[in-house]
DNA sequence: GCCGTTTTCGGCCCGACTGTTTTCAGTCG
């Protein structure tokens, strides 16, 4: 296109991480010693969820400090950061055939049969093993047998359908179900969640039950004849392991009666959360598992009795921590920040007022706006805003300023009701002590030229807009950013909606420049929403913490578009607490008044807030 | 490969389950 040359674009975080994750996989596959491949890893996983724009800080000369990156692995970010390419990962593509390194992928194949099977069998793909399967040829290697042959087989065919990681709402109704189908085995007394879903991350991988029990053996029993169940993984004597018909994979852990605390950590924390638990204990001098603590100093062999601990309280207690919330174990500053007294207070779902975006029949969405008043009302929500598309947004049926109108009267005359009901006493039960009124604002498009959609003497009319970016979305970094700032800057936008744009597993990030973003949205005083629908989860939970620290306010929005899409603030609200944020920094925990007060208030607001708003943590 | 006011070298979290070479290595979470 152009006849200058130009450099090539910088990685992103995740393009560095994935070839780190490769460097740790190759390692592994070469029988390099374990510690390397972790380091690899542990690495890649910091850079995956850094704030910064990695590429971008090398390339201007400074290296910035990563947990976990030390000199080697800086020097291979320096390399990729630059030039785009990682001769040490080459060198070892042509040693390692990659696609070796997909058999890693295959349930019960780790590196060690994978080089196995390689250097016995030449095996150098998925392909070749499943025919080296089928063939009888696996049973000819020492170590492996028939019985190898058909559950290689069968993890070829679980591997082909699975359809990557649950979102957050699918998860959360398999796991109810599951909490109660597991209840009902004998001696049964709870039945917990646990693993990442506990953690709240955006999509879930495997589901991770414990089940505190006087007859283990039954509970084992019980997942094992779950009538979805397609194959048993693993059944003990304290364990069980299954994939659903769906391609789920779900893990239960025993727990004796009494002994959850040190259970649940176990089984909550990530990986590298739980290797600092643990180092803790150590230095301490006590050696921790699932199963409590017990003394290092203790003969190996000779049988001590754990110490454990009912709750979690009282298990982080043991290493004078205070108990550090489930969304925060991704060893990200947590400990750090428990050791200093300086953990966040989360923000939690009850905090909330009311909902700043949501859409009815007139545009995209599916209820007429009396329906959605009436079930935020029933959610005890003090206020709703009402947020249609603007007219720009044609898939969506935007609205001209003539309709906005017609809503605004039909939203006048659902107040007058309200009003006139509270009054007599006569609300629905759940209704908050407030009462509730539907406030009337709009989703403003900041279009694909850079302008806003409607003209400010429109804008003025609403209670609060909302504006968000759906064309254009693949300007160059420099003109979307511009967009965005510009509508930031209106003295009538005081939401932006789903900043990034993303869909989960669909689409990445906006090229944004975020600092710069950060920046205008904390000197405006405009708020970043939190969007709480299961396919969007945007802001990310690092991009959400990077806003906080620069001193940005967030909106914790459903972005409903039927009645029953109201509750997605429920994951609005996970996503937030993954993202350290605390209550004051939301401003849909305002009353009502103080909100609409805020709302009219914007071209105010930067000077109110350099003046009294506290810093960013 | 990373890391350290107890260490610049020598550590690095821990247990369950499976299959097989039957005493333990490999895999997994």
């Amino acid at each position: 296109m152009t006849a200058n040359p130009r450099p090539s674009p910088a990685p992103t975080n995740g393009q560095l991480a994935a070839a780190l994750e490769e460097v740790g996989d190759l390692l592994e596959l070469r029988g390099e010693v374990v510690y390397k491949t972790v380091a690899y890893r542990r690495a890649a996983e910091a850079v995956a969820h850094s704030p910064i724009a990695i590429a971008d800080a090398y390339r201007s000369g400074d290296r910035p400090r990563i947990e976990g990156v030390g000199q080697t692995i800086a020097d291979a970010l320096a390399e990729m950061s630059t030039t785009g390419r990682l001769e040490r990962l080459e060198r070892l593509r042509d040693e390692i055939p990659p696609g070796l390194r997909d058999l890693l992928a295959i349930s019960g194949i780790g590196p060690k049969t994978a080089r196995l099977v390689h250097e016995e069998l030449g095996v150098a793909s998925i392909d070749d093993l499943r025919r080296a399967a089928e063939t009888g040829a696996i049973r000819s290697v020492r170590g492996l047998s028939e019985r190898t042959e058909r559950s290689i087989l069968a993890g070829i065919a679980a591997l082909a359908r699975r359809t990557g990681r649950l979102k957050v709402d699918v998860a959360e109704a398999l796991v109810e179900r599951l909490i109660v189908d597991l209840g009902a085995a004998p001696g049964a007394i709870r039945v917990m969640a646990a693993g990442s879903f506990r953690r709240h991350r955006e999509t879930i991988g495997d589901l991770d039950l414990l089940i505190e029990t006087t007859d283990p053996q039954a509970a084992v029993r019980c997942l094992v004849d779950l009538p979805d169940v397609e194959s048993v993984i693993a059944a003990g004597e304290r364990r069980g392991s299954v994939r659903l018909a769906s391609g789920v994979q779900v893990d239960l852990m025993t727990v004796p009666p009494g002994c959850a605390g040190t259970y649940l950590i176990h089984f909550t924390g990530s990986t590298e959360h739980n290797v600092r638990l643990r180092g803790r204990a150590r230095d301490r001098g006590w050696s921790l598992s699932e199963l409590g603590y017990v003394p290092l100093d203790a003969a190996k062999g000779s049988a001590a009795e754990p110490l454990t601990f009912v709750t979690e309280a009282e298990a982080f207690r043991f290493l004078d921590l205070p108990s550090i919330e489930p969304e925060l174990r991704e060893d990200r500053g947590e400990i750090e920040a428990a050791l200093e007294g300086r953990l966040p207070h989360l923000v939690e779902l009850a905090d909330l007022r009311g909902d700043l975006h949501c859409h009815s029949e007139w545009t995209d969405g599916i209820d007429p706006i009396e329906a959605m008043a009436e079930a935020a009302r029933r959610r005890g929500h003090s206020y709703l805003v009402l947020t249609d598309h603007t007219l720009s947004l044609g898939v969506a049926r935007g609205l001209d300023p003539a309709r906005f109108a017609e809503q605004r009267a039909i939203v006048d005359r659902l107040n007058e009701r309200f009003v006139a009901e509270e009054a007599a006493g006569n609300v629905p039960p759940g209704s908050g002590p407030d009462g509730f009124r539907l406030l009337h604002g709009c989703e403003l498009e900041i279009r694909g030229d850079g302008e806003l959609d409607l003209a400010d003497e429109v804008l003025a009319t609403f209670d609060l807009v909302v504006a968000s970016l759906h064309v254009g979305r693949r300007q160059p970094r420099a003109r979307l950013t511009e967009r965005v700032v510009t509508a930031i800057g209106s003295p009538h936008v005081d939401v932006i909606a789903h900043p990034a744009g993303r869909k989960i597993d669909q689409r990445d990030d906006l090229d944004l420049d975020w600092d710069r973003l950060y920046e205008a949205a904390a000197r405006t005083g405009t708020a970043l929403e939190v969007n709480g629908s299961p396919d969007r989860l945007d802001l990310s939970d690092e991009r959400i913490r990077a806003a906080v620290a620069a001193g940005c306010l967030l909106a914790i929005d459903s972005d409903a578009h039927r009645t029953v899409e109201l509750d997605y603030q429920r994951h609005g609200v996970w996503q937030a607490r993954r993202g350290w944020v605390e209550r004051g920094s939301v401003v849909n925990t305002l009353s009502r008044e103080d909100l609409l007060a805020w709302a009219a208030g914007k071209p105010d607001r930067a000077a109110r807030m350099g003046s009294t708003r506290e810093g960013g943590r």
